[in-house]
DNA sequence: GCCGTTTTCGGCCCGACTGTTTTCAGTCG
């Protein structure tokens, strides 16, 4: 039997909530078992070794049934439940339900009453006309399919945080330049700094809320009308992205901006607090017996319930609630405390900048020290250095220092970690840096633990300072590579080695989801550009609003040293980091 | 299927929009 994940007993019981609402059955056992999935998926501790166990007990949201069928599935590998209903529907059904418009409920109908069971089967019953002909189903029905089908093949649907960052804030001026909007914001997954989206949520405050949800859908960007009604619109963009906006009153606009920021588990938990203290909170007001509260701002809603703040990153029902409430939310780390940046390339490998450029650029960024890592000679393929080349620009750089009197290049390297785990660089060299990035560039096949221990031994090298891009993803691209993060932090805690995120807005790598379990165990965050040209430094900004996803505070973050800071502590031996 | 200081049954978040209807079901967020 394969080991099984936990990866696996979600998807299991996300299957079958999937498979319940095809059957028809009552909804709340459908969302029992979709609640199951994400207690398994945020459950801090070693779930699948419980379920192995038959230990589930005590655990909020685990029934008896659920306890017994993630027992059998942990401890047998399969699920006998799960396989008879699975048995029950074509496998290629389950791909109708990536066609926008079509739920659970449509589905049904279509492969009871037209064997529909796959999106080529369901294209032809629409061109055929059988689909209009359904009760419940109609013309525009059948064009929607068939324009929803084409989107799927057009957009991959997702896209990354980065690339709709500067058109996210252009729209989100132009709206706040409208003259009848008083307050603007973007809500949503935007908002809380998720690093993929599939959408823009846009808010506005107003009085006249059609005149701007008409507005918003006649804006040169709008490629389609989607919807467009009298308090909400939503328009789809040249490049596919879909683009929401709600027009609310001022008055709501606090709720409406808490609610539309998710995420839906936060919101589903934080309704559930209010419900304990009689207070019902929706889009638009509270509402219950008596006095309620007075809300201005966002904050207010939070204070009401007995709560700080939560910042919109940490709005993902990992535990921010709790610690909101016992005011242990951490004090999160800004884009202004960062005093320098690591892990950066020059024109000497595969950067189109020179030494000089790069530093110029990041001084103007206020940034007191920039660390360079150009790639070494195993990467061939990006011009890596060799030892020749890297001695040469590690003078390059201590002259260039003499120049400067507020700011400083910090002499480094990005060294491929080989194979077998060693470095491309041996012992001598690495100590006449500064500090050293190290980072794996090929071989990506191998298994996890070949992979894990492969990384290891780099990190046990005294001269590593930190860990490049942690899996070698590349978002909505290139999948991670198989690593078993939790030995990776374990290791990194124990020899002191920092791991990187790389803001790169293709990599975001070490994912946020991990730092809160780094940071616990005390492992530094560098936050590093792994910039190739000079405005690839404004990447920094993406790699903060992760970093504060993944709770971490300034003193989590090597560079928020001062130079003095860090140069000292570049200096300590490893161990005493 | 889960939960509970309203506890073993009855409720579980809910509003906007669309397209189908003739008062509402389905989907989405």
């Amino acid at each position: 039997m394969a080991e099984v994940t936990r990866e696996h007993l979600v998807k299991t019981l996300e299957n079958i909530a999937l498979l319940l609402e095809l059957k028809g059955e009552n909804p709340f056992k459908t969302r029992a078992y979709r609640n199951g999935a994400e207690i398994v998926q945020n459950f801090d501790g070693d779930i699948v070794t419980r379920a192995t166990k038959n230990d589930l007990k005590d655990i909020k949201g685990f029934g008896d049934a659920l306890q017994q069928k993630l027992y059998e599935l942990a401890s047998t590998g399969s699920l006998a439940y799960h396989e008879n209903l699975r048995a029950e529907f074509p496998e290629t059904l389950f791909e109708l339900f990536e066609i926008q418009g079509l739920g659970p409920k449509k589905i049904k109908t279509v492969y009871d009453q037209l064997e529909v069971d796959s999106v080529a089967s369901l294209k032809k019953a629409c061109e055929d006309g059988k689909v209009a002909s359904l009760k419940g189903f109609g013309a525009k029905t059948a064009e929607k399919i068939l324009g929803a089908i084409a989107n799927r093949e057009k957009f991959a649907n997702r896209f990354r945080l980065g690339d709709v960052g500067p058109l996210a804030e252009t729209l989100l001026e132009r709206l706040k330049d409208h003259p009848k909007v008083s307050r603007a914001a973007i809500a949503g997954s935007y908002r809380r700094s998720k690093e993929t989206l599939h959408d823009l949520d846009f808010l506005v405050a107003t009085t006249e809320p059609s005149e701007l949800t008409s507005f918003f859908a006649q804006m040169p960007e709008a490629e389609e009308i989607i919807v467009q009604g009298s308090t909400k619109t939503t328009i789809r963009l040249e490049n596919g992205l879909q683009c929401d906006l709600r027009a609310v009153s001022n008055e709501h606009f606090p709720f409406a901006l808490q609610y539309f920021t998710g995420s839906k588990e936060h919101n589903v938990a934080l309704r559930s607090l209010a419900l304990k203290q009689g207070l019902s909170l929706n889009e638009y007001d509270f509402t219950g017996d008596g006095e309620m509260p007075e809300v201005h701002e966002e904050g207010d809603i939070y204070r009401a319930l007995g709560l700080l703040f939560i910042p919109p990153e940490l709005r993902e029902n990992r535990g921010e609630i709790e610690a909101s409430d016992q005011g242990k939310l951490p004090d999160l780390i800004k884009k202004e405390n960062l005093r320098g940046t690591f892990h950066n390339h020059t024109t000497a490998s595969d950067g189109n900048n020179s030494l000089l450029e790069m530093a110029e650029a990041a001084h103007d960024l206020g940034l007191e020290y920039l660390g360079i890592a150009d790639h070494s000679k195993a990467s061939f393929q990006a011009n890596g250095l060799n030892e020749l080349r890297l001695r040469e620009q590690i003078s390059e750089i201590r002259a260039l220092n003499e120049q400067f009197d507020d700011f400083a290049l910090i002499a480094g390297s990005e060294v491929d970690i080989l194979k077998d785990g060693s470095l491309d660089f041996d012992d001598d060299l690495l100590q006449e840096l500064d500090y050293c990035v190290a980072s794996v560039h090929n071989s990506f096949t191998l298994d996890e633990d070949t992979m894990t221990k492969r990384i290891i031994r780099a990190m046990e090298n005294e001269h590593v300072t930190m860990l490049g891009h942690v899996t070698g993803r590349l978002l909505l691209k290139r999948d991670p590579y198989a690593v078993n993060i939790e030995k990776i932090i374990a290791c990194a805690s124990e020899t002191r080695t920092v791991i990187e995120l790389n803001c790169s807005p293709y990599r975001l790598d070490m994912d946020w989801r991990w730092w809160k379990k780094a940071r616990e165990k005390n492992v530094l965050c560098s936050i590093n550009p792994d910039a190739h040209r000079i405005e690839q430094l404004q990447s920094l900004s993406y790699g903060v609003r992760l970093a504060r996803k993944g709770w971490l505070r300034r003193n989590d973050v090597l560079n928020t040293k001062s130079l003095k800071e860090v140069q000292a502590w570049l200096a300590l031996p490893k161990s005493e980091r």
